[in-house]
DNA sequence: TCACTTATTAGACGCTTGCCTTATAAGCGC
DNA sequence: GCGCTTATAAGGCAAGCGTCTAATAAGTGA
């Protein structure tokens, strides 16, 4: 005789808060989106990624889709934060903090391939979605002021490009070098990223 | 009585040479993947919007994401054909070819939101399947042998900065540029691109 | 300790997808 | 005009997805 035949199995219902599945499911969304892009970051793949039934989803989202504006939300979020933190502190040389923040762009944290190949999904919702795009307007908007601050620190050199152009360029510079640095971590290392940005910064607003 | 009961209706069948079919299936597939996303472009999908049966996918293309594999490569052709064309003829002033080089970039052909939108798509695949990125690397090489081959037209100046850098900032710029065009191309409009692209070559490699 | 809230699971339904197999007819060589 | 090749259509099948509903247990307050 089976022991065990109709052991209702009740495998593990441990309760949590919902503010911590919710990061669970946010967490386990960006996985998903790293591992299998936008095509398989189904809704039931991430509820089994991060370990919970697929009716749990329904329980804390409206459905998958608002799940993935969520999450783009908790990232861009997450990602100023940090991004502030790291280079607020003005110490040090002007154009210091400038350096600070672009190690800060280009560390594990926010230039990890998974990363970066969710933001790729991001941008597409944003071309196509109302609420993408205002997460991604107001991310833009508050990553420039950002960094203008950062440029306004460093002493005024002559004016052969006007100020806002600068900014463009240089803000241009680190985007395209984060899909460089993604498509090919070898063949333009972390490093060699950093150090093109502070020579884009030097010729771009002076020595 | 139904007079046309039992019509089979063979509603068309108009055959078509394999060449003419084919890049119906690789056109429809672009279109879906502006559309639809990744998400979206899926085989029965992209045969709706060409016109044909699903079964004909399997007639041409061993599956969908062969389908897609096909259209990268197609795409990539197309572009550096195009932009060499634009580019190379080696009249007016040194620097000239180089900003034909940017308009053509950022003209409605290549920097159209759906070719775009497909691009990202094809930059996420690089990073998981290795076909992808063999295609995607030996797209970027002969992209940045046309740059370099551009740049080296120009005057030479003082060497600031050395060309390797130079050129890789450049390309970046350019990435960017076309990223920050995708997003919003009322906050960065087209001629705004190229005058960026053009005034970050003159200040990376000399006036 | 007991009821009440609610986090969580599990199952059903309809739909779409990718793959494969079979049937049909379009156009070509003869 | 006839027949062969093959482009094309269409249907079946299993799997996966999103949505919804119902059942269950985990905490929590009294």
């Amino acid at each position: 005789m089976m022991a065990s035949k109709d052991m209702k199995a009740p495998p593990r219902r441990r309760r949590a808060s919902p503010v911590v599945r919710r990061a669970d499911l946010v967490a386990a969304t960006v996985n998903c989106l790293a591992r299998l892009g936008a095509k398989g970051a189904t809704g039931r793949e991430i509820c089994r990624q991060a370990g919970v039934s697929h009716g749990l989803l329904r329980h804390y989202f409206r459905n998958p889709d608002n799940l993935l504006l969520e999450t783009y939300e908790q990232l861009c979020e997450d990602m100023l934060t940090q991004l502030e933190a790291a280079a607020m502190p003005d110490v040090g040389e002007p154009g210091e903090a400038l350096h600070r923040y672009f190690v800060a762009v280009f560390s594990d944290d926010w230039a990890g391939p998974d990363i970066i190949g969710a933001w790729m999904v991001f941008w597409q919702q944003a071309r196509s979605r109302a609420d993408f795009a205002a997460v991604s307007e107001s991310f833009n908007f508050r990553q420039r002021a950002l960094f203008e601050r950062l440029v306004a620190q460093l002493p005024q050199r002559d004016a052969a490009l006007p100020m806002d152009d600068a900014i463009a360029l240089l803000s241009a510079v680190l985007d395209g070098l984060w899909i460089e640095f993604y498509l090919s971590d070898q063949r333009t290392p972390r490093e060699r990223c950093v150090a093109l940005c502070d020579a884009a910064a030097r010729s771009l607003f002076g020595a």
